[in-house]
RNA sequence: GGUCCCAUCGUCUAGUGGCCCAGGACGCUGGCCUCUCACGCCGGAAACACGGGUUCGAAACCCGUUGGGACCA
């Protein structure tokens, strides 16, 4: 798998279900890695007992399956690596590079305050640097952050980020019950991991000065940076549970195809020329850094819902057929079509209705009244033709349907023509009280699709509900 | 409040100093096709935030302003 050094990772923390945003950074770290025919890593960043749930981790691997995003290696999970961090921050302790700090949370808070109302800045001040005494009582380490005037950023995405090094204090690495902070374990993992770029969100910028000076003191490699910016709602504030469905298999329940949203989230920020849509083949043969752009993208999902249909309607009927069984109404009056035509087929009525929905379960319901013979009549079509003046042209239907000597589109056409010369109708005039006498709206596929699908016996039957209907209403 | 980031049609974006009085896509809209609705096809309205530079030439480079965002507190 491995022919690149390139090496990548995704590190959610399980504190929620995948989010639109997780996903894309899912999805441009596997491209990258695709791309480059390199190794994508998992990492699940669970070091916040507080927040970690074995239900979000199992969202994850649900979202990333859903969308078919396979990595290479993990998943590793941080809470299972706590002898790495200790080991690593141990090192570091007796190379006076980090050391062990008494300062209770009350004390800290305290200064916090004093700062805040002289003004400045609230960084810790470094009072147990050089401490020689160290009583046994729980305490944390702190990273002793040497002395840099500036921190460079090389970002793939945006370049050169300048950050003053007098402003990062000693922060703390691993907690008073032994955790590692946030920052520790993500440049321990990577430098273990051999991650050779670091794609993440924008929201992480701030810590990459801090991360950079600790990769220094380790003496490693600094990985490639590259920060992708952040998708936002319509308010223009970072994607968040308040902007409505921002799970990815909210998605799935919605109706939408995994690849029209992979599709979707991978033109957020990032583009090929004027090219809309992407197959994954694609997706990896063109993905680049270049083209990511550096401003945040507002999600739109009008836009994704186009995307969606376009999916739908090049899809192949049976594909489409299976992927729809899970939306599908139960049938509880099943028909059967008659004699002339075969059982009501699911490809063939998805065949016609795809071009004419935009969701799986849009398609659903569309196609119920062809698989039921239960079915509700619009009040558009009661009032335009379900009406008593067309009850003789409904009759005639019924008589010429009986008559004809076998259901094909030929027959059904001489039908239609010769009653549209007799009445003398145009064929407008002749399928719309036809369409809703058979579907019980004004709106359906061709008028001799919707014969065929239903199939002699049905079509007189529901020929016949109409009729008493009218019957019952004039 | 501090630090950092960002800025082309309503939205996603193309654009890497002349090909741009700015191209594509969604949405909106006029029309064609047509048995309805879609699909498809043809057309339209719609943007370089502002102000200074740099340059023969700026959407593109630099500075400032304004606006938005993220992180930390």
């Amino acid at each position: 798998m491995t022919t690149s050094g390139i090496r990548v990772r995704f590190a959610p923390s399980p504190t929620g279900f995948l989010h639109l945003g997780g996903a894309r950074t899912a999805l441009f770290n596997y491209l990258f890695a695709r791309h480059h025919k390199g190794t994508f890593v998992l990492r699940v960043e669970d070091t916040d007992q507080e927040r970690s749930t074995g239900d979000s981790i199992q969202a994850i691997f649900d979202g990333l399956k859903w969308l078919s995003i396979d990595w290479d290696e993990g998943p590793f999970f941080q809470s299972k690596r706590l002898d790495l961090y200790r080991n690593a921050a141990d090192r570091l302790l007796s190379e006076g590079k980090a050391y062990r700090c008494f300062c209770t949370p009350e004390e800290l808070e305290e200064r916090r305050k004093e700062a805040f109302a002289k003004g400045i800045p609230p960084r810790y001040d470094g009072r147990c640097r050089d401490r020689s005494h160290f009583p046994d009582i729980p305490h944390v380490l702190r990273f002793r952050t040497p002395d840099i005037p500036e921190i460079v950023v090389r970002d793939l995405i945006r370049g050169d980020m300048r950050f003053n090094g007098n402003l990062l204090d000693d922060w703390v690495i691993i907690r008073s019950d032994g955790y590692p902070t946030y920052n520790f374990a993500v440049v321990i993992d990577d430098l273990d991991m051999g991650i050779s770029h670091v794609l993440r969100g924008d929201d992480h910028i701030n810590n990459t000065p801090r991360q950079i000076t600790l990769f220094e003191a380790l003496g490693a490699p600094l990985p490639k940076f590259a920060h992708i910016p952040m998708i936002h709602g319509p308010d223009r504030a970072k994607l968040s549970k308040r902007h409505g469905a921002t799970s990815v298999m909210a998605y799935h329940e919605m109706g939408y195809l995994p690849h029209a949203l992979v599709n979707y989230i991978a033109r957020l920020g990032w583009s090929h020329k004027d090219q809309e849509i992407f197959s994954r083949q694609e997706l990896i043969d063109y993905f680049d850094l270049d083209h990511v752009g550096s401003s945040p993208a507002v999600f739109n999902p009008e836009k994704l819902l186009w995307l969606n249909a376009q999916y739908i309607r090049n899809e192949d009927p049976s594909t489409l057929s299976s992927e729809l069984l899970p939306f599908l109404k139960p049938v509880r009056h099943p028909f059967s079509p008659g004699p002339d035509t075969k059982e009501p087929n699911l490809d063939r009525i998805v065949e016609e209705w795809k071009t004419r929905v935009r969701t799986l379960t849009e398609l659903a319901e569309a196609v119920h009244p062809f698989r039921d013979q239960e079915f509700s009549y619009s009040s558009d079509a009661m009032e335009k033709h379900l009406i008593p003046d067309n009850k003789p042209l409904i009759l005639l239907y019924s008589q010429r349907f009986s008559a004809i000597s076998s259901w094909t589109r030929e027959n059904l056409e001489e039908v239609l023509g010769s009653i549209g010369l007799e009445c003398n109708l145009k064929l407008g005039k002749l399928a719309q009280p036809l369409r809703a006498a058979l579907t019980g709206q004004n709106v359906s596929p061709g008028i001799y699709d919707v014969l065929l699908l239903l199939g002699r016996d049905e079509v007189l039957r529901r020929l016949d509900r109409a009729l008493t209907f009218i019957g019952q209403h004039k």
